[in-house]
DNA sequence: TTTCTCTGCGCAAACGTTTGCATAAATCTT
DNA sequence: AAGATTTATGCAAACGTTTGCGCAGAGAAA
């Protein structure tokens, strides 16, 4: 175990055993065509010089980095700390490697990492888009280098491309549906701007599960906010003044959730009581909230991230072994799924 | 913009340009010695060709892949993805690039990591211990390789090492203080487990408060407990069977405090009045709390991210230009500083 | 003995860059 | 006009691998 600065070589192991280089790459990788008294010469060496091969020359030999990029919004987000976790894990497993990057959801800087991640020459890329993102050259130009890429959760308004994302209205329906079921005839949704795409995914199911259950729907039952304490508390004066009092409210996330339920106990209502809230997970928060939703739509950003990775490495795996061109495109549409609030919560184990 | 599947090169340059790859090189690097018009021949054509240089080419060439490697433990855990998040940060402020990995805390997977860190040949790692990590040698081998290595928040027992940590010493002191201050005279303590190092520092800190305002110490009044909640219950009532009843209480962490508080609910007392909770922060589950802490003991999460990935990064920079051989190390402590809890917490900006 | 077929290994090109050195032409000295 | 200098370019090695092909020598088949 001397004390070395440089990583050993091939070519130091063939210089020592007096073998060419080639001999030793091969020996290394058991190449029937090498004499098996060679061969444990050269694996003994190798493992005393503490061989290690050079990632970086045999990506460059072999014109792929076995490692695929990751660029989301927000790390410090539940939702994508914990879809980053699941990548990272389903990479891992298949020997891929995770570089990542945020793009704080700045449209500007997105284009960048892209272009950074193309200069780096990851083999595929996975991608949530900005929330500010309106134009999307920058993902079209890397299919011209054939580097896949799958979109999730946020999915860019692009024709032919990847993503798995989590469908909101399902869940949606459910929750309106169960609401019904426990009673409720007036059913209010403190929804998000009505611009973005899962505001009117969230309105879609609402107006579903009251057609199925054969109800009458009521527009001014549904509120939009702008997510904000302030906004959601404006947004909750203008429900509880109806004449159709809700007894129930559908929000539009967990966030939302704690700013009217705080809102509705200043006023006294009794949570659950009085007034029984749902709501979307943005997980763990809810964990730690006194008065919790009754349920919650899941989105389960772990099998998003999961499916997501798998994909692209089912991706890249095919290319890889020369199949025939990917002409269909995998478009996984996660159900969301009403989960009812567990009582109490055991944590496994916390930090430290 | 033709259809092409491969990145142009700089031969293909030199070659419809009728000129030598080095020529290129230089061209499109500025060398003065490249004649102005050939310059612009190369640029022009580069740019149509939409060239962009093979990274992996030039860390080959160059010996450094201008990337930093992470291990930590549990990406979604809060701490860490904040952590992560200021990494990623700093490092793409400095051209740096960031692999991920994390351990899931298993001494067998973190070793694995460092070793295919290495082979990547990372620039230098950022590494947050995983809780098992006994034996150090994984990370001593790399220092024979010359990569650097600067440890952030859980710091292994190894010498001359970088660091940078979070002193939760003085955040303690200030917590009991606080408590003092406010005329409390028996402060409880619920602790974590009494063999890990975070614990100590909390029971010196209180002790410490207590000494430093000429008070006797009472050792009945600190519990431990392990962190889930039915310990936290335990302890709970452990502490409040003393014949001195605590009117405040200091938790190990939120998450214990989130229980205790639950329960201290359960028996009726009113949180702050009957009774008072100091806590460290796991932000962001502060925020969605109800009843929360008076205050927090802060341990900077996204500070210690970015100093940790500053010291790494200049520590390269100083080994690129030569600098004499590092002999000094890193030991930065953060001291950890108590906050009180706002009242009401705006939200900038929520998911989706 | 000759030809054939293995067996075991080396040569050299290739991946895409960078860079020290050599060189040719053009310009400037004196 | 001859040498000295500058300007602009090319050659080739190097970074650490992988891999197609060629080629010895050994044994087997004829």
């Amino acid at each position: 175990m001397t004390t070395r600065t440089k990583p050993a070589t091939i070519k130091e192991i063939a210089q020592l055993l007096n073998i060419s280089v080639s001999t030793v790459s091969r020996g290394l990788h058991d190449h029937p065509s090498i004499g098996l008294s060679t061969r444990q010469k050269i694996k003994k060496l190798a493992k005393d010089l503490n061989y290690e091969p050079n990632q970086t020359a045999i990506f460059l030999q072999k014109g792929n980095t076995q490692t695929i990029g990751v660029i989301l919004p927000e790390l410090s987000e539940a939702f994508f700390s914990t879809a980053i976790s699941a990548i990272e894990d389903t990479a891992y497993k298949r020997n891929y490697t995770v570089l990542l990057a945020q793009s704080h959801d700045d449209e500007l800087l997105e284009k960048q990492l892209v272009e950074k991640m193309k200069n780096h020459r990851v083999d595929g890329l996975l991608v949530s888009v900005g929330k500010s993102t309106s134009s999307y050259q920058h993902f079209e130009r890397l299919k011209q280098y054939d580097i896949p890429i799958v979109f999730f959760d946020r999915i860019p308004a692009m024709q032919n491309i990847h993503y798995v994302a989590c469908n909101m209205e399902t869940g949606t329906v459910e929750a309106v549906s169960y609401l019904l079921k426990k009673g409720h005839r007036n059913i209010g949704m403190i929804n998000g701007p009505s611009t973005i795409f899962a505001s009117s995914e969230r309105k879609g199911g609402y107006i579903k599960a009251l057609a199925k259950n054969r109800l009458k729907f009521d527009p001014s039952l549904i509120v939009s906010c702008d997510l904000t304490e302030e906004g959601t508390r404006k947004a909750m004066d203008e429900l509880l003044n109806k004449k159709r009092k809700p007894t129930a409210i559908v929000t539009f996330n967990d966030y939302v959730a704690l700013f009217a339920i705080k809102h509705a106990a200043e006023l006294k209502l009794s949570i659950t009581k009085d007034l029984e809230f749902v709501s979307y997970a943005n997980l763990p928060m809810i964990n730690f909230m006194e008065k919790v939703p009754t349920a919650s739509v899941e989105q389960f950003p772990y099998m998003q991230g999961q499916k997501a990775a798998d994909i692209l490495l089912d991706l890249l795996n095919n290319k890889q072994h020369g199949m025939p061109e990917q002409t269909a495109y995998y478009k996984i549409i996660i159900e969301s799924q009403l989960v009812e609030s567990r009582k109490s919560i055991i944590h496994k184990t916390t930090k430290k």
